[in-house]
DNA sequence: CATTGTGAACTCATTCACAGCG
DNA sequence: CGCTGTGAATGAGTTCACAATG
């Protein structure tokens, strides 16, 4: 078993991982401006992190910096990339090929980072068969399960009206999928085995106007 | 001043705000299904959340509940209405009318709970002058600070390439708003003044790759 | 000698457990 | 009697501060 890809002892916080893929978007962006050495100090300030929140969630998984020096920028990504997973090709499905559906096959973002769309469902009858980007062929979320298992998907997208989600769900699951990313604004019901990531943005609309609003009427609580 | 928007004595966690925001969206769907009274039990199952977390969540800002009985669906939605402060509606703008800056204009669910687009952005000459949603025209972003006050934009959304959020932001910033729903893949750099909530659904994903990778080499850490 | 790596101290969040009350 | 509201106990995550070291 590969041992490096292991927490070393103390539990990972969740919120790690999450700052783990930032750490590793910014490496990118610094070696495309061609940089080859980082601090944790700098590293920090660009993610607006403390230096040793940074050393910390480094330091579950190795040791991968220089002292008195700092990170090589290109085997530091490397590492994150193993860390993370993303070292290699995922397989998507999207389910729910409406506005928000349409935008997610057609982002480019994805693709270059090594997520691929590979096939789609809807449940529209005008939509079926339908290849809103070249490649990728809607078919009716009745053949979810055995479209899944020939195209080999690994990770679920959610984006349909929200009272459909949690029937969507169950057939993505049904079908051996078990990661799934979420879109719609319900939290679904899975069980122990699959894992959901939810993208839920009223919710942060909403932490948005609360916020705007103790701005307004509160003293402010910097950070 | 409103005294019943803030606070009690101490301060209020902002995963607490997030949460509320969950209550809020299980409180309107449960009054939609007729719905009068709730426990802090089973508001706690549906959200998937500690009943005391609920319970201590709702007492940062008052006593809404009657004991040995729940909370009265209704009045508790107003509250949490007026906590979040979106008994109102707000104008938004959008800048980056792409893919997904296209999929965010025609959202639904952001019109319904009062967040309005009332004006587009973009530095693409083809798309100046149209009206991608009827009644929302798009903007050279040169014309941010100008229509921005014109039509009376409390948030502005993000929607363009990465390479370009900073320089976006700082337009807005400029143009007085200082409430910004980031959906670009950068942490954006602004004053103490302005609130940021970011979109990162990269992020999520690798989460969920890392999760996965878990799963498989790992014992599972269940929740 | 600047910067990493990390135990220890601290701060913040969650959960328990029960008093308070309708 | 049942469920809320909350102080107290626990747990998790962050920051400090400094020893270790290339």
């Amino acid at each position: 078993m590969e041992r490096l890809l292991m927490a070393k002892k103390k539990k990972v916080p969740k919120i790690t991982i999450n700052r783990l893929s930032l750490y590793y978007r910014q490496l990118e962006m610094l070696e495309a401006e061609g940089e080859n050495i980082i601090s944790s100090e700098r590293l920090a300030s660009m993610t607006q992190i403390n230096p040793a929140q940074v050393r910390k969630d480094l330091g579950y998984f190795g040791e991968f910096g220089i002292r008195g020096v700092g990170y090589e920028i290109g085997p530091l990504k490397e590492q994150l990339k193993r860390i993370l997973c993303v070292n290699r090709i995922w397989r998507m499905s999207l389910v729910g090929v409406g506005n928000l559906g349409s935008a997610l096959l057609r982002h480019q973002g994805f693709y270059i980072r090594g997520f691929h769309f590979v096939v789609a469902f809807d449940s529209d009858p005008e939509k079926i068969g339908m290849e809103v980007v070249p490649g990728i062929r809607i078919y009716h979320v009745d053949r979810i399960n055995e479209e899944i298992k020939k195209f080999d998907v690994q990770i679920g997208v959610i984006a349909t009206p929200a009272d459909v989600s949690q029937y969507v769900a169950d057939l993505l699951i049904e079908a051996d999928v078990n990661a799934i990313l979420n879109f719609s604004p319900v939290h679904i019901q899975v069980p122990d085995c699959c894992l959901v990531e939810n993208v839920d943005f009223t919710v942060k609309l909403d932490i948005l106007t609360y916020k705007v609003s103790q701005q307004i009427y509160g003293k402010r609580d910097r950070r």
